[in-house]
DNA sequence: CGTGGCCTTGAACCTAGTCAAGTCTAGTGG
DNA sequence: CCACTAGACTTGACTAGGTTCAAGGCCACG
């Protein structure tokens, strides 16, 4: 199955050495950019499954990005109702919903054994001012964070329960794809609840749309191991017709 | 009713003398990084009901300052399906959710005659290079912005139509407060269609839930009128108690 | 093995959506 | 000034998709 020659992002110290680099930081930076952007970089940090990256409230001093594992963020009501806002896959920045020296509006939390490099709100902020190339980045960064929660919005107000669970795959599908893993191939690292939450559905209704699929004979479960049985790119396209 | 003291917003052409650039800038400038920001806003487009700033596909080149009347951002998905993604009030920043040079990912309309306020993103991004204060201003405004959509997600994931109609209702109220106006009395600018595809509810929805809180005294409605006939800061619990 | 958590499956229920009238309002033109 | 119309809004009856409740199966881990 897992065909593709999966990135190795561990065991290497410096963002200029790192596989990863391509995805967290802009790709116009210069080699001597870069090394000044490493050394405000600070790295190591390493959570087991189910240890807090973070918690919701703690002050936000950093941003991280995830070297290796999954992450999920969530954002918890005065109720106890709990929303998984995103799940984090290597390369990606964590915690661009918090602003320098406020509360840190959700907990992040290891579904995996994952590693970290953290990177300071106020040392980013400095090199920002004569690092144009940084500065838009992630501003790049936090648009797209809030295009994504635009369309989250549309999928969990109009979208049925096959569609989204037909979204989220793709969705991992294709973020695989770009960190060089399988697009047809893959375990899941959150557990169905995780879906559920994040999904905005019940946990009966996520296992009962995967076995729907199932027998659909659109893809193969096993557990948290996701099979693809038809193109990726057909993949919705059949769902809208059978659902 | 409408018993405050409004700010009036037009007719001021600098920001040094603009009554709102207390919401939109951050307190901390000095009169002299003022007059800088100034130089790089453009005033003076008009908007009148139902016109749009810019539309999803739109190239960005410029983000938004509301100074009066009243808009409304749409994401418009594949298959026609309309999600509102946010309302806008004067003072408010408008256009954050895109990175500058692509595509608005949303369509931003009118729903009142609007005044607005553009920046261009190149000017924005030179200016922040050595003004401290305004890079990490429009950081914090950004962030916000995803600290609400993931509000929102939570509402449109766990909430009851109930909830969620109480929730913008003491949303409207307290961002009217914060401008100067009535919290307790004031006119929506939106149509009930509006409220419908922003809450994620059908338009019946919105009208049954209004008139419940009607019947049960909380508000009163007359058309696009509202009048809190209870203290805001009891809403919430009455509707979680009746409901 | 046994136990607890995660997952699946079935059946009943319920909230909000859809469909269908009917009302109200604002704007138009005679 | 009023009649007419189109669109916005409201109300009622019915439906459906997803939740809730309940039970049982499947691992993984001690």
């Amino acid at each position: 199955m897992a065909s593709s020659i999966p990135l190795r992002p561990v065991a290497e110290p410096h963002c200029n050495e790192c596989s990863l680099v391509a995805l967290c930081m802009p790709r116009e930076l210069t080699d001597a950019e870069l090394i000044k952007v490493d050394q405000i970089v600070t790295r190591g940090r390493t959570l087991h499954a189910g240890e807090a990256l973070f918690r919701q409230g703690d002050p936000a001093l950093s941003i991280y990005s995830l070297r290796s594992g999954a992450l999920k963020s969530t954002a918890v009501s005065d109720k106890g109702q709990e929303q998984v806002t995103a799940f984090h896959l290597p390369g990606e920045m964590v915690g661009l919903s918090a602003s320098e020296g406020d509360a840190y509006p959700v907990t992040t939390l290891a579904l995996d054994t994952s590693a970290v490099c953290e990177v300071s709100f106020a040392r980013l902020d400095n090199l920002s001012a004569y690092m144009p190339t940084l500065r838009r980045h992630f501003l790049r960064l936090m648009s797209r964070e809030i295009r994504d929660s635009q369309q989250m919005m549309l999928l969990l107000s109009k979208k049925t329960a096959e569609q989204r669970m037909a979204t989220l795959l793709l969705d991992l599908s294709a973020r695989y794809r770009t960190r060089g893993y399988s697009a047809t191939s893959f375990r899941l690292s959150m557990s169905r609840h995780d879906i559920a939450d994040y999904l905005g559905l019940a946990v009966e209704t996520v296992s009962r749309v995967l076995t729907r699929f199932a027998q659909a004979g659109l893809i193969a479960v096993d557990g948290k191991q996701i099979d693809f049985l038809i193109a990726p790119g057909d993949f919705f396209a059949r769902v809208e017709e059978e659902f």
